[in-house]
DNA sequence: TTGACAGACGATAAGAATTATCGTTTACTA
DNA sequence: TAGTAAACGATAATTCTTATCGTCTGTCAA
């Protein structure tokens, strides 16, 4: 586990948040949790422990765990449908501060498969590469 | 121009849907646009050629030139926040039939960047790929 | 050409996901 | 242990998307 050597207590001083009852379980819940699940999925299982607890409280502290970088979020750009337009071989970059999305070149990018056979037998259609980072407008706006 | 040896008549028939005035302005004006658009952005262009069209309408075909082939959605997976609770480097198997999302370590991807620095000068933080393609399981399920 | 009719349209209600508000409660610090 | 900022629960509001439904239109065969 990767917060096996500190305790939950020493995690919430690090990023400066308090240790409440509700994100203790929230947290450890989260933790033994498999795959990739949902506000309302950890919301129900959470229920069990805490029969009280409110989605909003939810929804807010698996915000503050991505943020302090404790979890993370699957896609940085899960909000609306996007479209696209551009039929080149291509893939995204997509900046982790103001979301922004620019295609970048299959080329330019220099990123190529060596394996084509994955483990499961998941049959490869294509790859979507989103390389996460900061744009350039993001990073004059800085402040380091 | 992807389509400009074709005509858009020729491209409905093609997928058996009917030309509709709107349709084809909304294709016509979605062929121009930059970027990766949302449906209200649409919107707001294509109300300016037909003042009267509806949002709901501009969902309907942008979702029906998707599943045609015609555009394609930047994400697969923009539906609800997923937490992502594996810290271990990885990247994601998609399925394009059931949206199920599976983990694949970054070793059995055997995918690698060759280039450090991108054009315009993005700061890369990390990769994150999603293969995309069909599961085991809806492979065994689809009829061919 | 001209109906018949499936499919497309616009208006709008409904649904799902997420965020905001607000009064109460709790954890932290001195 | 009291004061205060933060967190909580309840729930309203917002945002994004889909469903419904009555009307209209494109397609195709006669
Ligand atoms: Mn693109
Ligand atoms: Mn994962
Ligand atoms: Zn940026
Ligand atoms: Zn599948």
């Amino acid at each position: 586990m990767e917060f096996s050597a500190t305790t939950f207590r020493e995690l919430c001083q690090q990023h400066g948040i308090a240790v409440t009852h509700q994100r203790q379980v929230l947290f450890e819940i989260m933790q033994g949790m498999h795959g990739h699940p949902s506000p309302e999925e950890v919301y129900a299982r959470v229920k069990k422990k805490i029969p009280a607890i409110s989605l909003a409280t939810v929804y807010k502290n698996i915000h503050l765990f991505v943020e302090s970088g404790i979890f993370r979020e699957v896609s940085m750009h899960h909000g609306t449908l996007r479209v696209e337009m551009n039929s080149r071989p291509h893939h995204h970059m997509v900046c982790s501060m103001c979301k922004s999305i620019s295609d970048i070149d299959e080329a330019d990018l220099g990123l190529l498969p060596s394996h084509q056979k994955l483990p499961g037998g998941f049959l490869v259609e294509r790859y979507a590469v989103d390389v996460i980072g900061i744009c350039p407008e993001c990073q004059a706006k800085k402040v380091n």
